[in-house]
DNA sequence: TCAATATTTAATGTATACATTATTTTTTAA
DNA sequence: TTAAAAAATAATGTATACATTAAATATTGA
């Protein structure tokens, strides 16, 4: 699961607040860092062999990104995302992800969707339904977000592409650990196949409420997991 | 137009680097620092006052918040916004504002709307309608934005709040420049009147699709005056 | 003259020193 | 012993010094 933004844009070498906003993000979102986990700017600047300097300006960044919170004689904070949290995060991606589902469609109707990309779609709900062939639920999730990003990535809306990202970098840890206990997701392939087929007859509306039915079912399967197996904070 | 998030939080003396980010932000929402203006970080620290340190700091956070492009040899660029960049924005406002209206619509449903807050609601749409009836469209604008904003308070969700308010700062200045261009915006209290009895009413779905069609209008208007008097960088 | 190269300049990126202040510890007096 | 006050501590906030490097300028050789 990269859910890095590998815009990797001026590719020439970065700096070091740069190296450090990329690794300290790496390490919350694949759990090196724990929720709730708090450290010194100075301890984060040993490990990472450089000044504090780079470092506070990655935090910065990385609490208005809202992956943690600065508490100012504390610590950084690794932000515990909590059942509210999961809720007000997955209500933006209800609204923001059917919007890009309709924006998708509407380009394609105007014949401005290239072929690969749409096959890009295909491939990975493809993907999706062969991982849970095998009962790989782990590739199952991957392929599921590569097919979210994938269609990011076509609504030509750079602004709209980043905050969804956003808002699934902190919501990462929580779908991570909730997936073992997840019901097969068998409907999501099935949900998958008829939005591409809408962009395909590029229906902009129906794309939307596809898109957006298929998110709310996602929002309430994520929801009851943490109330059902009581996973407050994550 | 306030426009600032007066959450004030901590309230104790603000650090520089908090001021520093308040005034910029100020300045460049307000005009006083044009769009496409470049400016270099000794200089702006220089007529903040105050050293280099927290002028970085705040800008990194106008950069995330986009208000601002930090171009490392050539200084700290406050961006304009294009017709596509309006077009982008309006896009995300569009899906987000209407789920703010459906998720006030349904705490209503459960009687968790207060009185005052519907009365607030009431008030700004009767201040919209005054201040049309006496052709002051600088007043109508404020009691438009309160309007909005005071619907985001409703919603009890605070990062949809946070990140739709986002989005209306990098707007900010379009609305204002076009607003002598608009016509008459008198559907827009109406609008306002049927959000608020569907609100009432405790109906998501229609509150929905009343703001939904609101703010497609809203686009439509903005970007047709962007394109018809060629204000291609606001 | 002009293009290629070397030099200088000026701005940022980074480290570090210092100032400030919340917290903790110690001291003191009842 | 314990609560209040004082001192010490430790972390951040801020300034500044230095390193790096892109851009501008000057130099050189054809």
């Amino acid at each position: 699961m990269s859910l890095t933004n590998t815009t990797n844009e001026s590719s020439c070498k970065a700096s070091r607040t740069q190296q450090a906003y990329a690794i300290l993000r790496e390490r919350i979102l694949d759990n090196s860092f724990k929720a709730g986990e708090q450290m010194l700017e100075t301890t984060l600047a040993e490990n990472l062999g450089m000044s504090r300097t780079p470092v506070r300006e990655a935090c910065i960044q990385l609490e208005r990104e809202g992956l943690i919170k600065i508490n100012p004689r504390k610590g950084i904070l690794i932000k515990p995302i909590s059942a509210h949290d999961m809720s007000e995060i997955y209500d933006i991606l209800c609204a923001l992800e059917p919007q890009a589902a309709r924006l998708v469609a509407e380009k394609s109707a105007q014949g401005q969707i290239a072929c690969e990309s749409l096959e890009r779609l295909e491939k990975t709900t493809a993907d999706m339904a062969a991982a849970l062939a095998n009962d790989n639920l782990h590739e199952w999730a991957m392929a599921d977000e590569a097919f979210h990003f994938a269609l990011l990535e076509m609504c030509d809306n750079q602004r709209l592409k980043d905050v969804v990202l956003q808002f699934w970098g902190q919501a990462h840890r929580a779908r991570f650990f909730t997936l073992p206990y997840r019901k097969k997701p068998v409907d999501s392939t099935k949900d998958h196949i008829a939005l591409v087929n809408a962009i395909k007859q590029g229906d902009g509306e129906l794309a939307f409420r596809i898109h957006a039915e298929h998110r709310l079912k996602g929002k309430y399967n994520l929801l009851n997991i943490i109330k059902n197996f009581d996973l407050e904070s994550l």
